[in-house]
DNA sequence: GCCAACGTTGGC
DNA sequence: GCCAACGTTGGC
């Protein structure tokens, strides 16, 4: 059974662009612990949410989960922390904003509104499918 | 640029 | 183990 989940980024550091140009790339990097935990529970061909923090708040496009959590080579000997690798998907046709995220009664319960300092999310089944819908994507 | 929310650190 | 002080994140 697939899982989904939502990753944030700040665009100008990493953008959904960037790892669209890269094909897939390493998700390292993440220092909350929450976070961590998460991302050690993806697995092989979850899908992920992209998230522009900062000026766009927006979710712009997919990715997927192609190797599943080890050690951060970004961390060093600094601490027991994880990366996960992504590949890069489509582009959302239309970018779902935090507003309208916000203003939706499928979503406004969702990790992103209730916690907006966590970096790795999940988010259930129907939470993903509407977020479709609201990208006039399905 | 401001500030609320959250996490971490360190004094006691 | 509590909590005040501080740093960071990210929305506004």
């Amino acid at each position: 059974m697939a899982q989904y989940w939502l990753v944030k980024s700040e665009p100008d550091e990493y953008s959904w662009s960037d790892l669209k140009k890269a094909g897939r790339d390493v998700w390292d990097g993440i220092r909350n612990y929450q976070a961590r935990n998460f991302m050690r529970d993806m697995r092989w061909g979850d899908t992920v949410l992209f998230y522009h923090t900062g000026k766009e708040r927006s979710i712009v496009g997919l990715a997927s989960v192609i190797r599943t959590a080890f050690p951060d080579p970004s961390a060093g000997e600094a601490g027991d922390w994880s990366a996960v690798e992504l590949k890069s998907g489509r582009r959302l046709k239309h970018p779902v904003t935090l507003a309208q995220i916000k203003a939706d009664n499928a979503l406004k319960n969702c990790y992103l509104v209730r916690n907006s300092r966590l970096s790795v999310m999940p988010i259930t089944a129907d939470e993903y499918n509407r977020v479709l819908v609201l990208a006039g994507d399905t």
